[in-house]
DNA sequence: AGCACGCCGACT
DNA sequence: GTCGGCGTGCTC
């Protein structure tokens, strides 16, 4: 008798678990592990479906109470099994079901019909199809000739033109095929996500640091070690030729490549450079593709047909067996981090899954995130630095300008007067100008426009949020400012604590006003805007930037959307508007984001020959993210930072786990939060160290009728906040609150709450 | 999660 | 008497 571990694709606690079935007789020399079965289910024995994660001729289960597969699922994809083991990994590491973790290794859901390209082709003799033209030539069969005619002049044509284009029946064909003239031939395609590409296989000369780098790892590689390595590398340094490089070397191994790149990057330059050197052995895998065209480069991953697959983190989970290298481009990007549970960071799953498969990992960026230099910087990563510009391109000249300053000098606009004569002197010289609008942070914070004073929580050094009485969020004095992490409020003022100035204003301004602004102001010019509302469209994002690539416009205003890997010879300024924005959420990581965005930002300017220019407008020209992104100084940022995160025992340093406990009735949330709170306690006792802080409302204190509470938990052990969840979990399902109730995880959040 | 069972109030 | 409300408990 088989057995199969099954588990029920329902995604709830309580029937997290394994469910044991019987393997009818029938189904015994077809079912695999991984296989998506039908399975009854619960007292009325409902149809359900569920993932094989388990075969054997044993249980440990009343044999008589096991019931039976009804049949397993040929339309889905088999998980392979080390996928299946990844999945219990991010279960473990992230949170959340395993049903909701197995969903996530399988990027690629259904089977579907492989694109079939159809042709017809002659099957008898020119003369007898010659002749057979004629005889309904003269009986005005115009559908018969017109299909003789053309496959006469041309020996085939495909299927679609003859249906499509020459407006032929099938009738019509099937007539021919019974008398034996013409076969429709069916050959399988994949369905490719390229397009008409004309990529050239461009090849550069490594420059020195990049051949030390290039030469090191191949070394260590072929000496058999496997690694995790941080390459750290400035705008413009050539990490991609880098990275092209060691691609090379592994696959001409006969392994396979992962490289993971943020999917807002994954545009068609990129492709194209790839695509040009590496051909058919190259893929990509993204949410922009259709299923279909999703499915056939999942086949020609497992079929070996490839061996490099390039697209964002669901990449990872790319069915190659024998992985030798998988490589995370623009490492510090917060789109690696999952926002749905399980909320799994790409970096830790991908340096697993290469662990698991004997592969080195290679993380890439100009701006690394404080966890990567950090643990760079231990030893745990082995750090390559390149701190030149491959082309001799030299660094922009950078502005800082203090908003302050302009105030009082009674200049009220967006722009600072340096800015404003920039801007103009290009649109003379018709180059091109970036502005760029920190969207981060318009979240309701309060300032000071005289000096630049934001209300803080005495606390926390977290900026306050304001919580409007009214919902149109206007400024008024009825409001109350809360800092979100302990949840201690104060009245709203009406003058600054610093300055005494009564000019006290919400921040909140979206893209669109400052087009409208630049517009107003430089009636000249012409200006694209591109955010989330301009780049809804299928290829939306593609179009605007290769409008502006183009020269179709001066200016082009955005968001963080246009600072990502893009060149643009011509631009020769970049405007960042209200640079310090971002500091002011409320999160940790708040400083980290600044600096990487006015670095990114303002390395958009000058890549080509011409010399760029960088204005950063702030109200904190003295911050350390504006002073050393302004002086493309990383290390410098990295250790003022690091400093101030060991002091508040934030990660890097110490680990968090934040705790969102949500439910309709305030009552509920508010009483199981205090429960999980004093859980926590009884947990831990007096053997493990953990802080907690809370319970606090969420940023987003009510959403979708739902209130929210949070709890933090920090620890230096990572593996201790993992035993708490495991334990809050295991006590959460006995208890009767929590009925009502949600509760979510997330480990070293990068995103507020 | 989703369903059945079960124990209480207001209806033909 | 019984239809249906939701609270409780279980699912291989």
């Amino acid at each position: 008798m088989l057995f199969a571990d099954v588990i029920v694709d329902i995604s709830h606690e309580s029937i997290d678990k394994i469910f044991q079935y019987k393997v009818p007789e029938r189904l015994c020399d077809d079912i695999t592990i991984g296989m998506k079965v039908l399975i009854p289910f619960g007292k009325g024995n409902k149809r359900i479906n569920g993932y094989v994660v388990g075969l054997g001729s044993e249980t440990d289960y009343e044999v008589d109470k096991i019931k039976e597969i009804i049949n397993i699922d040929n339309n889905s994809i088999t998980i392979e099994n080390n996928l299946i083991k990844l999945a219990y990994y991010i279960k473990d590491t992230f949170g959340g079901t395993i049903n909701e973790a197995l969903k996530v290794v399988l990027p690629v859901k259904d089977t579907v019909k492989e694109k079939n390209k159809r042709k017809i082709v002659t099957k008898a003799d020119k003369e007898v199809i010659r002749y057979e033209l004629e005889a309904n030539k003269k009986k005005n069969n115009t559908a018969r000739v017109r299909v003789l005619e053309a496959v006469l002049k041309y020996g085939s044509i495909d299927y679609d033109y003859a249906t499509y284009q020459l407006k032929i029946t099938k009738s019509v064909i099937d007539y021919f095929v019974s008398m034996g003239l013409i076969e429709v031939e069916t050959i399988v395609t994949y369905r490719s996500p390229f397009g008409n590409i004309n990529a050239e296989d461009k090849r550069f000369d490594l420059n020195d640091s990049q051949r030390y780098i290039v030469e090191d790892f191949i070394k260590e590689y072929d000496s058999g070690i496997r690694n995790t390595y941080l390459i750290h590398g400035v705008t413009g340094s050539g990490k991609t030729l880098v990275f092209m490089e060691m691609i090379e070397h592994v696959i001409a191994k006969g392994k396979q490549v992962i490289m993971l790149i943020p999917e807002i990057a994954l545009t068609y330059q990129t492709v194209n450079r790839f695509y040009g050197r590496f051909k058919d052995k190259v893929s990509i895998l993204n949410s922009r593709m259709s299923k279909g065209e999703r499915y056939d480069q999942y086949l020609r991953a497992k079929n070996h047909d490839i061996s490099i697959m390039i697209g964002p983190r669901s990449a990872l989970f790319t069915p190659f067996d024998n992985i030798g290298l998988i490589i995370m481009d623009e490492e510090h990007e917060n789109s690696y981090k999952s926002e749905n549970v399980p909320k799994y960071h790409a970096r830790e799953v991908a340096i697993e899954r290469a662990r698991m498969s004997g592969a080195s990992v290679v993380l890439g960026s100009a701006t690394p995130s404080l966890e990567a230099y950090y643990r760079a910087k231990k030893g745990i990563y082995k750090l390559y630095e390149m701190t030149k510009r491959a082309n001799d391109a030299v660094m922009p000249k950078v502005w800082i300008e203090d908003m302050r300053a302009e105030l009082k000098a009674k200049n009220k606009s967006i722009f600072s007067r340096r800015l404003y004569m920039l801007i103009n002197e290009r649109l003379a010289r018709k180059e091109q100008i970036m502005l760029f609008i920190n969207r981060r942070g318009y979240s309701g914070f309060v300032s000071c426009r005289s000096c630049g004073y934001v209300f803080k929580c005495p606390h926390c050094d977290i900026s306050l949020t304001y919580h409007s009485t009214v919902n149109d969020k206007k400024y008024d004095n009825n409001g109350k400012l809360v800092c979100h992490y302990c949840g201690y409020e104060q009245s709203t003022a009406d003058v600054c604590p610093e300055c005494g100035s009564d000019y006290i204003a919400l921040f909140g301004t979206g893209t669109q006003k400052i087009e409208d602004y630049v517009k107003r102001m430089f009636p000249m010019a012409r200006v694209l805007r591109m955010d989330a509302d301009t780049t809804g469209k299928k290829h939306g994002h593609e179009n605007i930037l290769s409008d502006f690539a183009k020269g179709n416009a001066d200016i082009l205003v955005g968001t963080q959307m246009i600072v990502k890997g893009h060149d643009f010879p011509n631009v020769t300024l970049v405007g960042i508007l209200a640079a310090d924005l971002s500091l002011n959420t409320n999160d940790y990581k708040a400083s980290e984001r600044t600096f990487q965005l006015i670095s990114q930002a303002a390395g958009r300017s000058g890549r080509g020959e011409k010399k760029g220019e960088v204005v950063i407008q702030t109200y904190r020209p003295e911050h350390y993210s504006i002073t050393s992104s302004a002086c493309n100084d990383y290390v410098s940022f990295y250790e003022k930072e690091i400093a101030y995160r060991s002091f508040m025992q934030y990660p890097p340093v110490a680990n968090i786990m934040v705790m969102l406990i949500i439910s309709k009735q305030e009552e509920y949330a508010e009483a199981l939060s205090e429960m999980i709170a004093s859980k926590t306690e009884t947990i831990c006792g007096e053997q493990f160290e953990y802080r907690l802080i809370g319970p606090v409302n969420a940023t987003l204190s009510k959403a979708n009728d739902y209130y929210r509470k949070l709890i933090y938990i920090k620890s230096n052990d990572y593996d201790t906040l993992k035993y708490i969840k495991n334990n809050l979990e295991k006590w959460l399902l006995s208890s009767k609150q929590y009925s009502k109730c949600n509760v979510f995880f997330d480990f070293n959040p990068v995103n507020g709450y």
